[in-house]
DNA sequence: ACGCCATGTCAAGTTTTCTATACCTCCCCC
DNA sequence: GGGGGAGGTATAGAAAACTTGACATGGCGT
């Protein structure tokens, strides 16, 4: 299941805005696992506040770049 | 422990300018429990990104509004 | 004094997020 | 034609978020 999730994510376009940079660089940066990093990067569940923060922060945007809510689903 | 968070919030302040929105009002609104409203406002734990969305939604303000992200915290 | 409402606490339970391993495919390079 | 890096899948289990229900407190109105 999973449950494809309300909030869409622009972190791929992000990675390789920023060097193509790897998912597995990014999890290091992000203090997570890389599996974590592609289930989040494909909406299989959408991530906690803080990982979300800290992810927007490695990007050096705000945090509405990476992550918006869409109500149409589920 | 509950590890007190690295995000803080303003939904206290925010209910409070949105005609004193109780805490059961918002959790409804949001659809969550009045307890899990309880535990995000004191920073007890912090919420999913998509309970964070719905918040913000609620007070018509960007999710940045109601939530802040503190590098600074043990 | 009494009831009611808003806030808060505790404890036990479920669901979701996240970790740790392991393995797999595709592409590129030597 | 073998090796390595990048993306992806699967499983089991830990940790965090969230629910349900019961109970305690303080303020306010009658």
């Amino acid at each position: 299941m999973g449950k494809p999730t309300k909030v869409v994510n622009r972190i791929r376009a992000l990675r390789f805005a920023h060097g193509e940079m790897t998912q597995a660089e990014l999890a290091r940066l992000v203090g997570v696992t890389r599996q974590t990093i592609i289930a989040v990067e494909q909406g299989r569940y959408s991530p906690s506040l803080e990982m979300a923060f800290q992810i927007a922060r490695v990007f050096k945007v705000p945090l509405d770049d990476v992550f918006q809510y869409s109500d149409a689903e589920g």
